[in-house]
DNA sequence: TAAATAGTGTCTATAAGACATTATCAT
DNA sequence: ATGATAATGTCTTATAGACACTATTTA
């Protein structure tokens, strides 16, 4: 099977472990949250029972690709598919994973408020929460140390994601398909952690052609408000500014 | 050497092959340009004698880190360290190597103009040369088709520089440690391929405290021209909005 | 009509773009 | 003086922020 012609065209270096992780985004109970799965307990896997990403190794025989791996473990854990995904970045070092040199592809993804049933599907059900992100620090509000360096890797998820937020139309796709002006605008001071004015940000929203008018309207107890939906859902839109204060 | 606690421990999958990958940008002569490498002749090797970047096998027995592998792979190609380094992002799939499942990690860095002896240092300095990058296209102005999926990564590189210049202070790192305010215009209309306004420019940069006056001017036969160097070259200064128009 | 939120309008502040003007050097 | 580029100033324009005001629903 290892021929020398082979052993000449595949490269002699030991290969690192090589994995995907996602971070999960959605806003529920109006707190942006992420979503953590709580590792097995068997005491010869690294960090039993501690809280990690959603992820794992790439299986060769089924990812054509990261991305296709990526999408593969979003769909394990929340049953959704068509969401917003982007990489992150990657991790590798010689000692983040004691098993050996590992490096992961991050990527992390927006989803709507996901139903209860949507998050329970799956076997391992109870070790699957959504952890509230702090409002002051770019990280999860439990202390609870996570398992490899993932808390490095949401805590990059974060900052790039309140970034982001200041000048793109990322907030779009934590809100349902239909949504009103006042929910989108609540979905991104959820995520920025501040108030934005109500004027400039609808003027914004508006001329950047971000959203449709759709037909219907949601209402309480007051004055009912205008839905709309994506333009176009496939890419997120660029703002010329960023956002400024309250 | 492989006990069945070992075989419990270590996944089955199998292991991708894992590289890094350098997009190396630099302003010679008025253009932006890509640092390629020639692919060793050898018919067993994947795409020889094709243009590709710097990069190769991560070696986990010399690198501690992802990063640590490129910024050796910058070392040997280019002999400078100090330099900027960010990550890109990683291409991963099934096809991209015919060797097998394979993923790189690419980062970009921009480094000054360097002197002619600082690149030809190495031993296939032959095979190594700038290419300039097309003012119009995010891509190499050679059609020559480059090894695996290169041609896509410096594509997304080109992208990601031109969009992170126009709100950043990202040039600095392209001209040399002391500089005029008109090198440093000049360097960003050289990456943004269009020209900018001389007045708000300066306005800009100065108001973002991004650089401090040293003593000394640059002239010619005309006025000459205060140097500044970067306050601090650690991390690029955000602007809060993006330039305009010419 | 009162309460509540949706949606609009007005004024101001800020920063960029256009472009003219002044400054300082070599020849 | 002339030519060249550096550096600054003035005016206009675009857009965000503050905040008041109007609109439309239920109770």
């Amino acid at each position: 099977m290892k021929s020398p012609a082979r052993t000449r065209k595949i490269p002699k270096f030991d290969r690192p472990l090589t994995t995907v992780d996602v971070v999960i985004f959605a806003v529920i109970n109006d707190a942006l949250r992420v979503l953590l799965v709580k590792r097995m307990a068997q005491p010869d896997e690294p960090f039993p029972e501690h809280w990690a990403l959603p992820g794992g190794f790439v299986d060769t025989s089924l990812d054509r690709s990261l991305e296709a791996c990526a999408l593969r473990k979003l769909r394990e854990k929340t049953g959704m598919s068509r969401v917003y995904l982007e990489q992150l970045g990657s991790w590798g070092s010689r000692d983040r994973d004691p098993r050996g040199w590992s490096a992961t592809h991050a990527y992390f993804s927006l989803i709507p408020a996901p139903s209860y049933d949507d998050v329970v599907a799956g076997a391992n059900s109870a070790d699957v929460a959504w952890f509230k992100v702090s409002d002051r620090r770019a990280e999860i509000e439990s202390k609870m140390p996570m398992a490899f360096d993932h808390g490095s890797i949401v805590t990059a998820a974060i900052e790039r994601l309140r970034s982001k937020v200041e000048y793109t139309s990322l907030p779009a796709y934590l809100v349902d398909k239909e949504f009103t002006l006042s929910e989108l605008q609540r979905a991104y001071e959820i995520v920025l952690g501040r108030p934005l004015d109500k004027s400039s940000f609808r003027t914004r929203v508006l001329a950047a052609d971000l959203v449709v008018e759709v037909l219907g309207v949601r209402g309480g107890q007051n004055r009912p408000a205008q839905l709309y939906r994506l333009r176009s859902s496939a890419n997120p839109v660029f703002f010329p500014r960023t956002f400024r204060s309250a």
